[in-house]
Order: structure tokens, then sequence, then C-alpha cells
DNA sequence: CTGAAAGCGCTTACAG
DNA sequence: CTGAAAGCGCTTACAG
């Protein structure tokens, strides 16, 4: 491999000035300048960048800890992160906590080691350990979707896009309402849309059904099951049910159109997230966008800034948009 | 930042037998192994794999070069190497062309100067730059998606899952098959899915109507608009679409409808891609599932043993399935 | 405008 | 079983 030294041997001159062309800093004469840059371009010579790393401390790296890569949510999220970032020639180290908890903390650690210039965690709890361990990481972080305490993070506004959603349904004559939810240990799907709910239910004075809600697990699958469950009771059904999320309530859909229910007309369906999928499914789905490509590129530009310098750890809410669709 | 000096003062030992410690191997004595070993921990000591990778000639970084990254078929793949990958301790670094094909020659330059230890290239197209760019990074490197010359490729068997589509077409009864396809520089979905399909319709004797065959850019809204210049000479309709992916073949499947026609009675539907919304969308549609997650796990799977120990350069064909919907 | 020298934090023959 | 020394490929005060 060709390095510095080599450059410098065929140019005639030290490593220090082929190290100032080709980091355009320092003063080098346009003669010299000239020579180097032609013979760099005959060898093909690529600098390394971890020996540039080791010496300024600074990578051009940006660690991103997801909890699934494939999922549109996520992937938007990456794309808009990363269409920031390249422009600013920043790579993204990627890593997936595949949803192990533990994992959040062994990728800051890993990232730490190799010396990323800033970490964007899209985190789903909020626990002591992590917090420390960002603390003790110090590095420019921004956490996307939860608010944690002492790190800037950006969140979407899940408690008002879901007393909105269930408001919309109200403003459509609905009183029984349905959820279903994802468990509570997840701050703001679980906590934060499940109280938007219940607020908006209490508001009206609408009843509170125990067996109207359910827990499913992100997942078609597990919004299929939760409507089943909804169901069961016939004695009593809803007439709208609000999934937290699309994936859930398009299984939700699912289920209520195999047993003969139309929609929006004998059940009325509302999701969050804006998928792709919401906008193309018959009946299209009432939803919440979350402009999630913009969240990822808010964040990339927020933590380039804070990379550049320092900057006061801040908190962020992401604005949001209903969008009616025909399932209501 | 605490360094392997640091830890070897307050060890009372030399670097080299912290280093031996930290990476375990060489003799040391277990005495002085828990006494590093306890010091690493209250320190809370990470090493830099910066210089670790400076000095070894190894990063533990895998390069992986996207066409886009907010794709179901890119992110499936990725997870796929995610997940492989990790295992064996090694991470992604991410990079996006956005469909820029200068960007794929820079990425992979970029890449090496960061030097990562192999290289996956979601490939979208051949060209001679190309090949002699990753001919010049030697590099363990492997094309997933177009058949490289001279580099380790996987391909998805394109000619006949388009061939097997249009067959099952033909076998329900269709004479008059239209094809929504994609630019001819992609060899694998341009070229090959399109020859599967003439090559088909010639075996049966089958009319080839050029108002019939319609160029798209893998968008939903592509795939309308060919619809709409399929269907615009109503004196000769067919009475069967194929599209090369599943959004285009979804976005005629919408054009299809809002005009009123039936599916799958009046107009039959085909895409390529098995996606999330091939499933849900009503009437399902018939599409092929080329296991693009095991796809992703078999390349990484290949990188990795290149890595480890060189080997040949090799060509391998994924398979796939075909999955009938209710839109055939 | 240019260069010699130090140093970033590791690993690895080599010697004992 | 352990350590001194060299070196990976860069950048950056410092001196001239």
């Amino acid at each position: 491999m060709t390095t510095i030294n080599d450059i410098a041997k065929m140019a005639n001159v030290s490593r220090t000035t082929v190290s100032r062309v080709l980091n355009n800093n320092g003063y080098v004469s346009e003669e010299v300048r000239k020579r180097i840059v032609k013979i760099v371009e005959e060898t093909g010579y690529i600098p390394s960048l971890s020996a540039k790393s080791l010496r300024t401390k600074k990578s051009g790296v940006i660690g991103v800890i997801l909890p699934r890569i494939n999922t549109e949510t996520a992937s938007r999220v990456v794309s808009g992160i990363n269409e920031v970032v390249a422009k600013e020639n920043f790579q993204i180290l990627l890593t997936d906590t595949e949803l192990d908890r533990s994992k959040e903390i062994e990728y800051i650690k890993l990232l730490q080691s190799r010396h990323v210039d800033g970490i964007i965690l899209l985190a789903t709890n909020i626990n002591n350990k992590l917090i420390s361990t960002i603390k003790d990481a110090n590095l420019p972080f921004i956490s996307l979707g939860q608010d944690l305490p002492d790190v800037t993070s950006i969140v979407y506004d899940d408690y008002h896009a879901a007393a909105d959603l269930t408001n919309m349904l109200v403003n459509h004559g609905h009183k029984k309402i349905a959820f279903i939810g994802v468990k509570e240990d997840d701050p703001s799907v679980g906590q934060l849309r499940k109280k938007g709910y219940l607020d908006t239910l209490s508001k009206y004075e609408l009843p509170i059904v125990e067996s109207w809600i359910q827990t499913g697990d992100f997942s078609i699958e597990s919004g299929y099951e939760s409507m089943k469950n909804i169901i069961k009771d016939n004695r009593q059904l809803p007439t709208a049910v609000f999934a937290v999320t699309d994936s859930m309530a398009i299984g939700a859909m699912e289920y209520l159109r195999e047993q003969g229910f139309k929609i929006p007309n004998d059940m009325a369906v509302a999701g969050i997230g804006a998928s792709t999928l919401s906008k193309h499914v018959t009946p299209s789905l009432t939803t919440v966008d979350y402009f999630n490509k913009e969240a990822g590129e808010k964040t990339a530009r927020l933590l380039i800034d804070q990379i550049k310098k320092k900057k006061e750890k801040e908190k962020y809410i992401q604005n949001y948009r209903l969008i009616k669709g025909d399932s209501v």
C-alpha cells in the first residue's frame, strides 16, 4: 500500500508538506502542490483514515443504534440521517439491537471504542444504566423517540397525536372506542399514546372498558390477535378501534374483514405511522404522519452542530399530521 | 481518556502484558491477569480500535453500499447482513448512493480509506470503471444483485422468475400479457426480467405488442402511469399485466381500480418482490419472493469467509418462490 | 514556504 | 511468564 511517506519520497518533499496539500491547509508553493497532486493521482494514493483518526481524535463516523433496521420507520429515519450526514462527509456506522436492550449499552461502548464523533440512538426504553452509560461516553449524543433525562432528545408528540386521533373518532360520532397498545416499558409508544387515548375518553366521559384495551407487540399478527380479543365478548362491541401503530391497525382490519365487518361502517380503524401500507390498503387507513425522514434529518443536523461546537442539551418535539383515510 | 499505558502503569506491568490479557493471547500469570482485569473494569477502560486497526490492518468493519436505504428490499438485505456480521463482531459502515452511480465508485474508495475488511455492493448496473475500481481496491468484495465480471456475485434468478411468472399467467388462460419494466442499464431487473417475459411469450407464440411494453422507474407512481399508457389504446386491451417490481404492480392496480377494472377478472396483475404491501393489498398480489434477508445473510457469510481466508471468486444464484395471490 | 521530530494508542517479533 | 523497542500512517506545534 502506498503511504504518505511514499508520496513524499516520490515528490522529493517531506511528508509534512504532502499532508498540507492533502488537507489544504498551511502554505505550499503552487509548484510543489502541483507536483504532489499529480503523483497522488498517478499512484491512486488513498490516505489512511485510521491513522488520521488516531492522530486527530476525529473519525468522521457517526454511530446509529436502531431497535430493528427492517422497519419502515427505522429505514426512513436512517435515510434522513444519511442524507444530512453524507453531505458533511460523515459516514454511518450502523448497529441493530434486535430489540435486545442490553445491546444498547454494549453498542454505545463499542461505538465509543471506534471513536465515532457522535451517536444517535433510536431509543425504545429508559433505564438508569442506559443513562449512565451515555453520560460516561461523554460524546455528542442524541436520543430520537424517547425523552432521556440529561440527553438531547427529539421526540414525537405521542400524547397529542393519540389524543387528536381519539378526538377525531369522537367527532365522527364514536362513543365506544377500543384500543390496541404496546407494553408500557416503552414510555413514548406504550405510555404516552395510551394516555392520550384515555384522557380523551375521560374528557368526553366515554366508557373505558377493560376488554377493549389490548396490548400487542408492534406486529401485524398482534394487531390481529388483539382485535380478536376485543370482539370476543360480543355483548358489548365497540364501534371504533385505535391501534398505536399502523401494523397493528392493519392486523386488526384483517381480522375484522375476515369476520365480515365492514370498515368503517361496522367498525372504524385508526393507526399511527403513515406507513406505505396505510395508504394502499383498502380502505385506506386513517393514521398520523410523524415525518420520520425529516426527524432523521433534524437529528443528524443537531448532532453535527453538537460535534462542531459543544451545545447545551436540549429537548425537541417533532410535529405531526393527521391523515384521514377511508377507514374512519 | 485512559489508554493502555495508564492501565499498565496502574498495574505495574508493561503495556505489552496488558495487551496480552486484553486480547487473550500469549502467556500471562493468573495473578497478573486478575490484577489487570480488575483495573480495566474499575477504570471502564475502552481500547481504541483506531489504534488497533492502524497496527493490525484490520478494522472489524464491513462496508455496505446501497442504492437506497429506505426500500423494503434494501432494509431486508441489510438486516440479513447485520445479523450474520454482528455475530462475528463486525460492524456495518453504511453508504447510500441515492441512485447516483458515480457514488458507487466514490464510496468504494472511501470505504477503502477507512480500512474496511470487506465490501458488499448492492449493485444496480455494470460498467468498466466500477469493475476496475473494485479490482484496484483489492479487498474482499461481493456484489449482490448483479453479476459483475471477475467479482464474487450473488444474483437473484431474474430470468427464470420472470419466465415462471409469465408462464403462470399463460396457464391461467392469458394470451395478451402486458409488461412494465425498468431501463435496461440495469442488467438484472431491466434486461433479464424482460427477457424472461419476452421468451415466454415467444415460446407460446403470443403477441408482443409494443404499446403493452412500458418502462417505469421502480416507483408506485411509474406503475400507475405505465398502466395508463397500456390502457390508452383501448382498441386492443391486454388481459394481464406483469410488472417487474411489486411497487409498480401496485401502482398499476391502483390505476385499474380507478378505471373500474375488476382484478383479476378484467385484468390480472403480477409483480416481483414479495413486499409487505403485496400481501396486504386487496386483492393480494401475485409475486415472487426473492428471500432478500436470506440473500443478505448468505452474502455476509461469504464475505466473512473471504476475509478469513482468501477464496476464489465465485458466482451464486439465489433461489426464489412464486407466491400466487388473488390478483391472478 | 518547508522540514525534523514527537506523538496518537495500539501490537508484535525478539530477547531474556 | 514478562518487557523494551519498533512501527502502523498520519498531523501538528515548532523552528527556520
